[in-house]
DNA sequence: CCTGAAACTCCGTGATT
DNA sequence: AATCACGGAGTTTCAGG
């Protein structure tokens, strides 16, 4: 997979901002719309893009609170089954695999402190196989991005 | 800030796919494209809608490990000068202020193993202020999404 | 908060170099 | 891999209910 400077031109702006017509790239590097059209259709055969999505502000919808939890699992329980319950939670947004002490490492959001304390006792601890869990709140979040290419 | 079905509906499509022509949401809805439009406008301006974004499949560019550190800092040191360098790491996507043991926590992403003992070794220990990492690798990640409306 | 229509802009494709 | 050209489609705005 080869990407020149028009191709890194392309996804810095469409990384930005995913509306933005091909025409005003096209016209911005100094090639014709057909040109940048066809160059995406080449990144996206070679699955580079992998989606276009609209990023929701989940803090105005009163989501404010992210929190990331370890969570220890009993020895004899399926780790699908786990995940697959993590799955119906929407609050959960990530699940990872993780080296260490952890079994899985999740991402979370809530509303507040008590909607935290209630997925934490009422929803994950609940959930078959989970002995133990470690929470760790993010209080500010200074950094977030895509890796720049 | 009120959301009804047919904001849901707007949102749904274009967290899936940002490029969803506003005309075939109406047609989807049974509304005017006008209609469409105007709610988009409110939801923007309501600070709802965070960005738009072509999302990179970064594995495609060899970037297959990705890592969650935990990072202790010097009682001394002033955190935004650790962040600061942070911020010029491509490879570090987020950064948080959390409870809990560490002082920040942050997400990497790296080519492979050796790519990633470089960065633990040659750039984030280097950070002035920073006296102790602790590093957990995903091996796998089995949940990513946005929360869902 | 909706609609329809007009004006404008863009998209996708095929032919060509 | 780029260009031009074109017909179909989408976007934006505005008057009006």
């Amino acid at each position: 997979m080869k990407i020149d400077g028009i191709d890194k031109k392309i996804i810095r702006s469409l990384t930005k901002d995913a509306r933005t017509p091909i025409l005003s790239i096209a016209r911005e590097i100094g090639v014709s719309g057909a040109a940048i059209h066809q160059r995406l259709r080449k990144l996206e055969k070679a699955k580079l893009i992998d989606s276009y999505q609209m990023i929701i502000n989940h803090e105005v919808l009163g989501y404010s609170t992210t929190v990331f939890i370890g969570v220890y699992l009993d020895n004899d329980v399926l780790l699908s089954s786990v995940v697959k319950r993590l799955k119906e939670m929407p609050e959960v947004l990530e699940c990872h695999y993780t080296t260490g002490n952890f079994a899985i490492f999740i991402k979370v959001i809530c509303k507040n402190n008590n909607d935290l304390v209630n997925v934490l006792e009422t929803k994950i601890k609940k959930i078959k196989g989970v002995f133990k869990i470690e929470t760790m709140v993010s209080l500010n979040q200074s950094i977030d991005r895509q890796y720049l290419i």
